[in-house]
RNA sequence: GGCGUCGUGGCCAAGUGGUAAGGCAAGGGUCUGCAAAACCCUCAUCACGGGUUCAAAUCCCGUCGACGCCUCCA
């Protein structure tokens, strides 16, 4: 029984789709004006994850992750880069659409854009103010009442009266009640905008992803997700208007993943301590930032620094050992081992399961996969042939497939692979005349290459590392 | 100040009532010409102070501390 804990419940509550076997799951995505980093890939991962379990598991799984492609910060970096503010964030969707494929991030079911939702927004808006949820000021502007949600502020855990303190009326807004937030602004001179019964203007950032909820996925959901610093004001605000215009549940359960941290703090644009996913991605590797993820907690905030980073390679390249073959003169093991290979395999799956049921608990499935690990590595030091180890290496290869992880060895050219067997028959012989000296020569000749070499007595193996 | 999450070995981190998973690092060993990898062994009583209970890291109260949100943010 699937397990995971809900926001706004502040409870781990069984999981239990709308409909049989489908998950109806949205996301927030990013507002596409800059590159991409790591903090966004910790929740593209930890979504991807949960997408990939919940398809494990049997569900289908409609993923939505929307691009917020019209705001004021696109706005200001498309004047600044003299850019046509549409044209600019076409180039970043496009750009963290391969963010995302490098990470081994599944795409997205759908991936709605604010500039191609703008009929049904206007429609969601024009329907809030008929049932008396916003009203149009005279500004152009129009806003949510937060006063005609009894509820509002159930996600946060806020009250009202509690918000006020902090809060303010912008010079030029023209709000009824200081927490009124805005569902559509009206347009400064020159900048980009839509017809509207209330003048030319663009939507509030809240109401486009009540929008491109009900055009996607329909009236109610089963997972809403995003960082967990959208819990307020965003996902309050979407659901204040979501549930005031459908009369219903908006999402079944809030997922939110924790903050990644770098240097104690939380990693964000305004903070300026940004490190994109393609730098990332220069230095280490796709399933070092997974296992990152992968090995902590995902409500959790992530700690990012290198002491973390090289834990989570070494993790990587351990889970990797599982992975080669045996040599080519083992010996075999005795029936008897390997009934007692299959029960360990079989354990370790019931224990991945058990933790990821457990709402997504990845450390803990982690965990069962260095159980494989250890047994496929001992059965093979114990003489177990390629192919006695390979039923459990595909169980162990398909659960670290579900949480996303390749285990791929680094490939070199076909000139390089020639090159480098070449001067290992080289070594091999200088072995052999125990001319240890040249021997160590080619071993390090080798590394600098970017080859690690392992003698036994079956022979000598390499790879690129 | 308000709301919320949390504080487990040198580090990362599972575990939410019955005497502490896993990984990294460290030390010892097997293997090796030496290495590397793998394997074996060693390594914590759970921030602090009270309380509830036959029994608490796990529940309650308090203290201290960290982080997030309260303004744009994954």
């Amino acid at each position: 029984m699937l397990k995971i804990y809900n926001t706004i419940s502040r409870k781990t509550e069984e999981f239990q789709t709308l409909e049989p076997n489908l998950v109806k799951m949205y996301v927030c995505g990013v507002t596409v004006y800059n590159d991409a980093h790591v903090g966004h890939a910790m929740s593209a991962l930890v979504f991807d994850i949960i997408r990939r379990y919940l398809e494990y598991r049997g569900y289908t799984v409609k993923h939505v992750m929307n691009y917020t492609d019209v705001d004021d910060k696109i706005i200001n970096r498309a004047k600044q880069l003299k850019e046509d503010p549409l044209k600019l964030s076409q180039r970043y969707i496009e750009d963290y659409a391969k963010d995302l494929a490098s990470l081994n991030v599944l795409p997205a079911t759908s991936n709605p854009q604010v500039s191609k939702t703008m009929p049904l927004i206007i429609k969601f808006i024009e329907g809030l103010i008929e049932k008396g949820h916003a009203y149009a000021a005279s500004n152009g502007d129009v806003y949510f009442r937060v006063t005609s949600d009894e509820d509002y502020g159930r996600l946060s855990g806020r009250k009202l009266d509690d918000m006020q303190a902090g809060a303010r009326i912008e010079v030029g807004e023209a709000k009824d009640h200081p927490m009124d937030f805005a569902l559509w602004k009206s347009a400064k001179e020159g900048e980009i905008s839509w017809d509207s019964p209330w003048g030319k203007g663009r939507p509030g950032w809240h109401i486009e992803c009540s929008a491109m909820n009900l055009a996607e996925l329909g009236e109610q959901i089963d997972i809403h997700g995003g960082g967990n610093d959208l819990i307020f004001p965003h996902h309050e605000n979407e659901i204040a208007q979501s549930e005031s215009y459908t009369g219903k549940e908006f999402s079944r359960y809030w997922v939110h993943n924790g903050m990644l941290q770098l240097g104690g703090e939380k990693m964000s644009k305004s903070l300026g301590n940004i490190i994109s996913i393609k730098e990332f991605l220069s230095k280490r590797s796709a399933d070092v930032m997974r296992m990152l993820v992968l090995n902590g907690t995902y409500r959790a905030p992530l700690l990012f620094n290198d002491d973390t980073l090289d834990a989570a390679e070494k993790n990587v390249e351990r889970l990797k050992s599982a992975l080669r073959p045996a040599a080519p003169s083992a010996k075999g093991l005795a029936a008897e081992s390997l009934t007692a290979l299959a029960a360990t395999s079989d354990a370790a799956k019931v224990n991945f399961t058990e933790a990821m049921d457990s709402d997504f608990n990845t450390a803990g499935a982690i965990a069962a996969l260095f159980e494989f690990v250890k047994a496929i590595n001992t059965a093979r030091d114990n003489g177990a042939t390629s192919e006695q180890i390979k039923p459990m290496q595909d169980s162990f290869r398909e659960l670290a497939g579900v949480l996303g992880l390749k285990l791929e060895e680094k490939q070199g050219s076909g000139e390089q692979d020639e090159q480098v067997n070449a001067l290992i028959a080289e070594r091999t012989e200088a072995r052999k005349q125990k001319q240890w000296k040249r021997s160590d020569e080619i071993r390090d000749q080798l590394k600098e290459m970017g080859v690690t070499i392992e003698d036994s007595k079956d022979g000598t193996i390499w790879r690129y590392s």
